[in-house]
DNA sequence: TGTACATCAGTGAACGCGCGTTCACTGATGTAC
DNA sequence: TGTACATCAGTGAACGCGCGTTCACTGATGTAC
């Protein structure tokens, strides 16, 4: 509705808070537009509202904390939407309920490459970096292992141990969305997906059997479980 | 030998072309030390050779151009890390020689994130974005799918096609090595390499077989033949 | 019901900074005669 | 051998810009009496 730069109007006296969620509004609307962060300054965004850029500042202390607020909100959204796949699939079986959420994450990568890139640079708020088991991209591994978790407990054997294998999943997925952009291949979505597919009929064994199992804990998986997936779940 | 910012001298007559190479020396040594781009600037780099900001327009045209020369030299140091790794290990076999690129792969991304960082970075210079053909990770896959096409000829099959198989090899080790640098996991080397080698093993059958066979070419594994890896030797 | 007033949502102008880049220059060095 | 001169490597100061952020303000709106 905005997105003229003068459309608006000021709130009633209550409603003060209003412009904090369009705010954040705006923000995901620039950087879907732009697919990049480069240009996402405190004045464009109070542009894309219909604001003066001081008021940004009545809802966010500065900078950093605007763009971490929309960034979580994003994390918990693609959460969501992995959850959801795998709940959607549930008639499946384990194995297609896991590939719903690695073409959830896929999805959400290609749709939002601005908030994606965002979400994966270093440079970033940080906010409080002591505790690892802070950051919001705990809730995608965690996705994944669960769904791993039943696919081996289902009699479908994993190619690595459970943590290794989710945190191999989860990095790989995130190199192919990665390069993706940067190369900026304009590849068909079913290529992405295919890739994808590629990877998990690698990982996780495509048929029910007893002839396998998944390879017992090792040295690196216990690294994994305890210092990049650690959460309450897995202590 | 500089990085006190006066211990430079004036080069003599002919010889001004020296202090384009001692300006690229500074780039590097900036990016090692800092680990990321952040503070690049080109007053930062006059400094750390010794000259005056300007005196850097003397070989560079602007900063796309300085930046992308630093690049373009270390894709190349980075390919030719790997092409010794894999002749180092010329007795080992085609898989112990996959092995070895694979981890001076990893060696390298830790030991120049910010070089690592800003390879994989759209916003710069693009240079000349209509033939992704010529983008220097070009070396890189290929080095890959060298090996990996090594491995399959000589009774080690691979999981997927063999183009797939490469562009998934070099994808999920640049996610290995991205969210180690974005998530700041300060993990002992071996653990990236631990990581790297389950990878290996779940896309390279470890042991020389008959029993199984590398899969035949399908519409994936076609589209990365065409488009990403694309160069003459798949042609 | 009318009016003074406190509060709230928001603004215009400006500050200070760091950046890439330009421009007119300087001083040493080799060369021509 | 001595000297005028062209050339080369490099410089100091400044420009213009966009950024995050601050500050003193304004005008509408609800409230107290």
């Amino acid at each position: 509705m905005p997105a003229d730069g003068a459309g608006r109007k000021r709130s009633r006296r209550g409603q003060g808070d209003q412009l904090r969620a369009e705010v954040l509004d705006a923000v995901n609307r620039l950087l879907n537009e732009w697919g990049s962060d480069e240009k996402l300054t405190m004045r464009a965004v109070a542009k894309e509202v219909g604001v003066a850029a001081p008021s940004i500042y009545l809802h966010f202390a500065d900078k950093a904390e605007l763009v971490w607020a929309a960034l979580t909100d994003k994390y918990e959204q693609l959460a969501e939407e992995m959850d959801r796949a795998d709940r959607d699939a549930a008639d499946g079986g384990p194995r297609e309920r896991l590939r719903a959420q690695v073409h959830a994450y896929c999805r959400f990568a290609q749709e939002n490459p601005g908030h994606y890139r965002l979400m994966y640079e270093v440079r970033q708020p940080t906010v409080e970096p002591d505790r690892m088991g802070q950051h919001p991209s705990r809730l995608v591994s965690r996705g994944f292992r669960r769904a791993l978790a039943r696919c081996a407990e289902e009699g479908y054997p994993l190619a690595l141990p459970l943590h290794q294998a989710a945190h191999t999943l989860w990095t790989s997925l995130h190199g192919l969305a990665s390069i993706q952009h940067s190369l900026a291949i304009d590849a068909p979505p079913p290529l992405v997906t295919g890739l994808a597919d590629g990877l998990l009929d690698v990982l996780v064994a495509t048929e029910r059997t007893t002839d396998a199992t998944t390879p017992p804990t090792n040295e690196v998986d216990r690294f994994i479980a305890e210092t990049v997936l650690d959460d309450a779940e897995t202590r």
